[in-house]
DNA sequence: GTTTATGCAAAACATTTGCAGCCTT
DNA sequence: AAGGCTGCAAATGTTTTGCATAAAC
């Protein structure tokens, strides 16, 4: 924990980004909750707790800056907002997701399954991936 | 495209829904302009083209009718706009999705890619697929 | 001291809802 | 007369912005 942090700080100095105190808060919550898929709203009421101060612009700000340095990953599941999710370091893929619709739950699938697909999409298609989204909708084991 | 008319008629008439002028026109902007990818409020200019008084609520309702019958997916590649993209007739699967990232075009994959990925996840983590959404986010053969 | 970041409030958008009136049967 | 459907305006919910203050370098 708090070497990623430590390491997350390292990654904003090298843009020159400072880790400040409400951004600290931020990501203490974002690695916290790593297995959620906190919106904006959700991250707010987190950091609130332990850093009542702190304003929800800043909050959307700081998921801004983590997402534009790729450290965490903007999603977007169909309900009218966005998640942030914090990508497993060292990942050059975007993780893939199970969304149930019983129930609601949304899983990740930590593995890269895309890897033949991607190499189809190259060549066929003539494009070069830098990224992908993969999002399966269904029924979850708990609820079958 | 007139047939294509008369079948969404009837698949709208089975649910005992009725194909009004406002929801033809609808209709009609999205069929012709099946390779975009229409926001609402997109839909909603073109149609005002041709149907001057209808109210940006109606397409809004019209789009939210097509999406529950399956005749339109609904699609949000991180823009904060949802996006409206015509189901090929008789696919059971929504088709894929190549975003470039440097002039922000889309193009679309109507080969299904995924069933051998499909197999893997509804076995080994035991979820059952109704539908998917996978987008690749790169840069396309244009901007090469 | 100049830049960078923050908190608050207001603004900007996208989308949904309430409701009175309008068709269609 | 009843039902579904529409248009308008208002309401809602999320995200962004302007600005004055505060903190960091």
């Amino acid at each position: 924990m708090e070497q990623r942090i430590e390491r997350i700080k390292k990654q904003l100095h090298s843009q020159s980004y400072k880790l400040t105190p409400q951004r600290e808060a931020t990501v203490r919550v974002l690695l916290e909750n790593e297995d959620d898929h906190l919106s904006a709203e959700d991250v707010y009421m987190l950091v609130k707790e332990k850093y009542p101060e702190i304003g929800l612009a800043t909050v959307y700000r700081t998921l801004e800056l983590l997402t534009e340095l790729k450290i965490v990953d903007k999603i977007n599941f169909g309900d009218g907002v966005s998640r942030y999710d914090l990508r497993q370091e060292g990942a050059n893929h975007f993780h893939h997701h199970l969304v149930c619709i019983e129930c609601g739950a949304v899983d990740e699938i930590q593995e890269d399954l895309l890897d033949d697909v991607e190499k189809v999409v190259e060549s066929r298609w003539n494009f070069q991936i830098k990224d992908h989204r993969l999002t399966f909708h269904g029924i979850c084991y708990r609820c079958q």
